[in-house]
DNA sequence: TCAACACTATCTGTCGACAATATTGTTTTA
DNA sequence: TAAAACAATATTGTCGACAGATAGTGTTGA
């Protein structure tokens, strides 16, 4: 059931560079040498040339002609544009699976958001959960969309730097009640086939997300000079 | 100063490609062989397989493990998912560049709008500067959103495969001069600085291009039984 | 006649080697 | 001494060839 896909040694490079980047393994800005990693991996540089070409696809590493590429490098800036972007499509998104979306799909929704109210009560250091739990909710909802293209967006492109940053920038997440609340009333909005308010919500706690970390990284910078 | 990037083979092969599969010289859904398309352009299939490669990246292509690529069928649904994507992001940029951009931005928008409204009232076909006048202004946008995610998604994913529908649907816009009206409400949001109302113009402006043309194709479906 | 199998041909995936470009280090010159 | 020109080295881009997989064809058997 996971990855049926993986089949070319050009897929199984991808998947481990991919998540070597995802977790710092191969650190942010760093350059990626073609002949090291070919001998290092023990593959062709065709085959790793492949699986670079697909990490450009989804923007975890640049590439500049004759000169090579480099893992992209984590700004604050760029943490933001995502969550910006995010907002504008997956707020579609819930529009959309307001609209479109099936019964088993809503049945599904609403017991992912009760499992993890339960989690965000009874557990305390809920971060593990909360951040699965928060991926499995957005997740869900895109794929309810039905729309291919915000699928193909947000769960293969934009996916992948988001963890990136999850992983990086950790993100203790004092918002585990709040967001978790935050998504019911989506789940609330959806089920009632309210695509105008499913989208309303889902941008509102997108951008409270997104306030919520900045507010985080203005905090950490001022410790950081202090020290 | 157009295209200033394009120094490798690899590079001229994509360009070659992505020109004649958005004009129907390759057409859609048809395969594409490497051995023919390698011995036709006179290059090796290792560039060409690296220019298929970004082919897919935009979502002008679809690769199958060990069968092939193929160029994207065009379809109705899938026309309409694209605009429902651009509504939502280039909503969201519409926001943005009223609250970023800067001086010259939005003297360069006005121009741009006021020679659009001189076109699209003195010529009448006008759908040639209809199309181009059309995308230069939601181009400029999305330029003045100083979002490079934004700008990466629309400019250079998206904007290929728009044009792709463009060439083969046709489209004779019946909205030139209402669309130009449009393109006036959404520039003097960002000129007031107003991104909310700015956002929500051109959310409403694309809604009304994606309706037009779900009427069109219905119309040009029944035509097709009638015939 | 049709279905299943084997075989062939063709295509994609992978590899190692060569060519072109960029980087580094050294020498030369102002 | 500093800067420019050059040489040496390493890296990326490109190529042709081989290996593995797929699809089509023909054959065999019920």
């Amino acid at each position: 059931m996971k990855n049926a896909s993986i089949t070319t040694i050009a897929d199984k490079v991808f998947e481990n560079l991919c998540s070597a980047i995802v977790k710092g393994e191969i650190p942010a800005g760093s350059k990626i040498s073609e002949p090291e990693l070919s001998i290092r991996l023990k593959v062709s540089r065709a085959s790793l040339r492949e699986a670079i070409g697909r990490l450009e696809a989804c923007r975890l590493v640049t590439r500049k002609a004759n000169i090579g590429a480099r893992v992209v490098t984590l700004s604050q800036q760029q943490l933001i544009e995502i969550y910006q972007v995010r907002e504008a499509l997956e707020g579609m998104a819930a529009r959309l699976a307001a609209q479109n979306c099936t019964e088993e799909e809503v049945k599904k929704l609403q017991r992912l958001v009760e499992h993890h109210t339960q989690e965000a009560n009874t557990i305390d250091g809920a971060s593990y959960f909360q951040k699965t739990g928060d991926q499995d909710f957005h997740f869900h909802i895109v794929q309810s969309s039905h729309n291919q293209h915000l699928i193909n967006l947000l769960c293969h492109d934009l996916y992948h730097l988001m963890q990136m940053y999850r992983y990086q920038y950790g993100r203790a997440s004092h918002r585990a009640v709040a967001a978790t609340e935050e998504h019911r009333y989506v789940m609330n909005a959806i089920t009632d086939g309210d695509g105008e308010m499913a989208e309303l919500l889902m941008r509102n706690h997108i951008r409270k997300s997104r306030l919520n970390i900045e507010q985080l990284l203005e905090s950490q910078a001022q410790t950081q000079v202090q020290a």
